[in-house]
DNA sequence: GCAAGAAATGCAATATTATAACATTGTAAA
DNA sequence: TTTACAATGTTATAATATTGCATTTCTTGC
């Protein structure tokens, strides 16, 4: 019994609490500085299973009158989350999502659907592997991937 | 014995040669008029096996006094020979390179070089099939992918 | 507690990538 | 050859992202 898939009707304040948590957790053993930016940037990136823009969370800041930031200040607090694994860049959108396995070293793809946007992150081993082994038949070492896929998610699916 | 590898050293000309004459035959095929123009940016984007971006294209067509051309002419052409499977777009860069296997239907997954940024085009059954059984136990299914690796290539790991 | 240094944020300007809207030109078929 | 459509030219602007510097906030050593 895992946490529900972004598929399922589930409490989403608890996916919201518990990435929060996990954040506060990880940024603490880190010594880094989860600012009080930087938790609205990951709460606004978890509001929904579904990838943000960062302009999309800027307006979203400034309509709450927390102040007027500017781009900068977003794409800061971004970078903070990457770099400590909390959130993830999907390049084929220019958008970001909150990271469902934060502070476990993995690589992810990511199934984001073409109807709902609603986007899950896999980290699945058979996918890596065959990734890993047919790079290296070319002689080619990774470093990082980024797979994202797009397509239809079971809900969107069901609602033909 | 296929073509050469992008790792190995070859007559580049060959490619450029291979890779115009394969589209003039698609675009034949499909009655899809590869227009000068297009034809210009087909060959910008073969001028090597690195990833160019739009305004790289631009800035060369303009130094070669092909007039001066404005990005939409640019975007316009890319969008066609990506229609018609002649380039990829390479969202992780903002970047173009030329199809390996202009009018097979196939799903790629890129290995681009974090040293020389050559990237080559592999169209790996072992990680489409792992893509489609993972994606598929959890109900989704794949319209399309985006597969792009940074790493390591041949050359430049053997260049420590 | 307080000063010094470092980290974070604010802010203005600008870079980079991409598209919209409309005019003009070129091509091909009736 | 006229008509219709596809392609290209042109201008403006949208969307995304970064640079550089000023200011504020936080932490740490005293």
């Amino acid at each position: 019994m895992g946490a529900p898939t972004a598929y399922e009707k589930h409490d989403h304040r608890r996916c919201i609490k518990d990435a929060l948590q996990a954040a506060r957790q990880i940024c603490k053993a880190s010594g880094a500085r989860l600012t009080s930016l930087r938790e609205q940037v990951l709460m606004k990136v978890w509001q929904s299973h579904k990838p943000l823009g960062a302009y999309a969370i800027l307006e979203q800041l400034a309509a709450e009158g927390q102040g007027h930031p500017a781009p900068p200040t977003v794409y800061r607090a971004l970078d903070f989350l990457q770099e400590h694994g909390l959130v993830h860049r999907l390049s084929s959108l220019n958008a970001y999502i909150g990271c469902d396995l934060p502070g476990e070293p993995h690589d992810s793809q990511f199934l984001i659907c073409r109807h709902c946007q609603t986007t899950v992150e896999m980290a699945a081993e058979p996918v890596s592997q065959a990734l890993t082994s047919c790079a290296a038949a070319r002689g080619f070492t990774i470093h990082q991937s980024s797979v994202e896929i797009v397509g239809s998610c079971p809900n969107c699916q069901a609602a033909v």
